[in-house]
DNA sequence: GTGAAAGCGCTAACAC
DNA sequence: GTGTTAGCGCTTTCAC
């Protein structure tokens, strides 16, 4: 194994110079940076992580906490994790993949036997047990999915109230001055802290904003709950041209009855899901996407941030992206703003 | 910050010794044993992991490189993801994500910079750039998806051509008499390597083995296509009463195309599907599952058991697991036979 | 069965 | 702008 000393040795320099050479924490003159740079080219000196870690006190490696067993759209999960590494190997950093299985004791494993600087957790539940370990463990960490908390956590998600409001806008902008807001099951709204609620929020108030007639109803994950919904809503709002739908699970069967009621989508009835990418594209409906690449990029500069002592917003919002699939050409973006800030 | 060191005084013993109880590489007195056990307890040691990898040139630290970008089938890649994390737990190992973007490159980097012990490579191509690194950078590795090579390097898979013939096997027993087949486009059996060709020579052997009537035909990823192709099948096999499909691209297609000829499904045609199990569920189609947990089980098993200087079977082939969907019920697994394995 | 001490490869004062 | 050197926290000889 090639060391620093070898390198050292080689280019006629101090050890300690081929270490800033490296790191940069102190100016070296323009031609022993480059003597050094060649040794190392030849000798094809890689430092020592650990040895690193050891003398530094700083790994570059950040603890990926995801959700991997269930509940959660996998896909979106994946494209999230893609998308940390990539931003993460930009900034030199690798990533160690932690499942949420292990819950607080894990966190703990990690910053306790100093394996990763910092953390980026998916999923955070209202009252999570790593919150406050996550807290006093006194390594940075960005928290994702769930905007919980804010106290003293940096968190990222996407501005599902923007989302509401950004399907009201498109249709409106298509001529709809009528549209139906078909959501999660009931009891979804009931913990009234949800993505759900504020979903909700937002495509009322953009539909009195824009001063177009709307009808919200909840639905229940039954193919026969859907169709009476479908049939209430069409009866409530009898001019009804257009229907925002947060309900991933039964978003099939909402197209489904729609037609079984003698409406063509979109020609007659316009729908716009709020969901995953890859069921939009299979049912070619308009959506609203979660940006997983965007989320995973944010969270890792958030984190890098503060690694570097600096103190970034304590919640970030990103802007949903709709995707337009009415035509015979591929989903079109629409839009694409920029995030808002809190904290 | 709480070191051996302190651990030592605290249980008043040499610091070797209480490295000696962690590590169990030389016998401890179990009176001694017991008192450090309680000083580490007392005092939350937990080795410093860079140090460790400095002193003992272990990291334990697995490397796992994942096809993030596309093409595989995202949740399965997570399903697998999260096998390997979870059994490289229970072997006091961690696991650090790397992406296929990184190519050979990654990987002699990781190495190089003693990030992890061994590698997990998943979705390695034919003559991947990749497998030649693998070889000579003299770390464990196992690779995963396409058994490939042999050549020193471990592989798992799933037994392909044991699926084909499960399907068959599964549908005689049934009382079937006459199968379909219904494959990936034609350009994928050209390159004969793959999986495609095991899975037909499975199907094959297994109904000449029965003693039942067979067709197979390819099918491209147009819905007239596989129209044409579900016409030719039951004109062809016109006493056919199953259909085997390795297609997940037309999948549905198949089914619609049956429907639309008049045969219902199962009743009249029984499908059943080589596919990842989220879209044989949808569909609620009897299938053949991709074991990805079994798989990172399997695969972690196999690079620890490197890593432990032993020489395990160069190649495993695991067992397909098929999913009876025809009843009212939830899936039910039919048959779990033991793994293949050679060299 | 246990202890003492020499590194592992690197960083970061502290010197000049 | 560069060199010297003392650790970082652990493992592992070597000695008893």
């Amino acid at each position: 194994m090639v060391t620093i000393v070898d390198v050292a040795k080689h280019a006629g320099v101090a050890p300690s110079t081929v270490s800033y050479v490296l790191t940069g924490k102190r100016p070296v003159s323009a031609e022993t940076r480059m003597r050094v740079g060649e040794s190392i080219r030849v000798l094809g000196y890689q430092p020592h992580a650990g040895a690193r870690a050891l003398a530094g006190s700083r790994t570059n490696v950040l603890a990926l906490v995801l959700p991997l067993r269930e509940g959660v759209h996998l896909p979106v999960v994946m494209r999230f994790a893609s998308s940390v590494v990539t931003t993460a190997r930009e900034h030199d950093m690798d990533v160690l993949l932690v499942t949420a299985d292990e819950g607080a004791a894990g966190l703990r494993r990690v910053a306790g036997t100093s394996r990763a600087d910092g953390f980026l957790v998916m999923d955070v539940g209202l009252d999570d047990e790593r919150v406050p370990v996550l807290r006093d463990l006194g390594r940075p960490a960005v928290l994702l999915g769930h905007p919980t908390v804010a106290n003293g956590l940096t968190c990222v998600d996407l501005d599902f109230e923007a989302a509401g409001a950004r399907c009201v806008d498109h249709l409106v902008e298509l001529g709809h001055r009528s549209i139906g807001f078909l959501g999660a099951p009931g009891a979804v709204y009931a913990r009234n802290t949800g993505f759900a609620q504020r979903t909700l929020t937002g495509f009322s108030s953009a539909a009195m904003r824009r001063g177009v007639a709307s009808t919200a109803l909840p639905a229940e994950r039954h193919r026969d709950a859907v169709r009476a919904v479908v049939r209430t809503l069409l009866g409530e709002l009898t001019r009804m041209t257009a229907l925002v739908v947060h309900n991933e699970a039964v978003l099939g069967w909402v197209v489904e009855c729609l037609r079984a009621e003698g409406r063509r989508v979109p020609e007659d009835v316009a729908v716009v899901a709020i969901c995953p990418d890859e069921l939009a594209e299979q049912l070619r409906l308009t959506s609203v996407q979660l940006p997983a690449d965007v989320l995973g990029r944010r969270a890792v500069e958030l984190l890098m941030a503060k690694l570097n002592g600096q103190k970034p917003p304590a919640l970030t919002l990103l802007p949903p992206k709709l995707f337009s699939r009415t035509g015979q050409a591929g989903p079109r973006l629409v839009v694409a703003p920029p995030p808002r800030q809190v904290g």
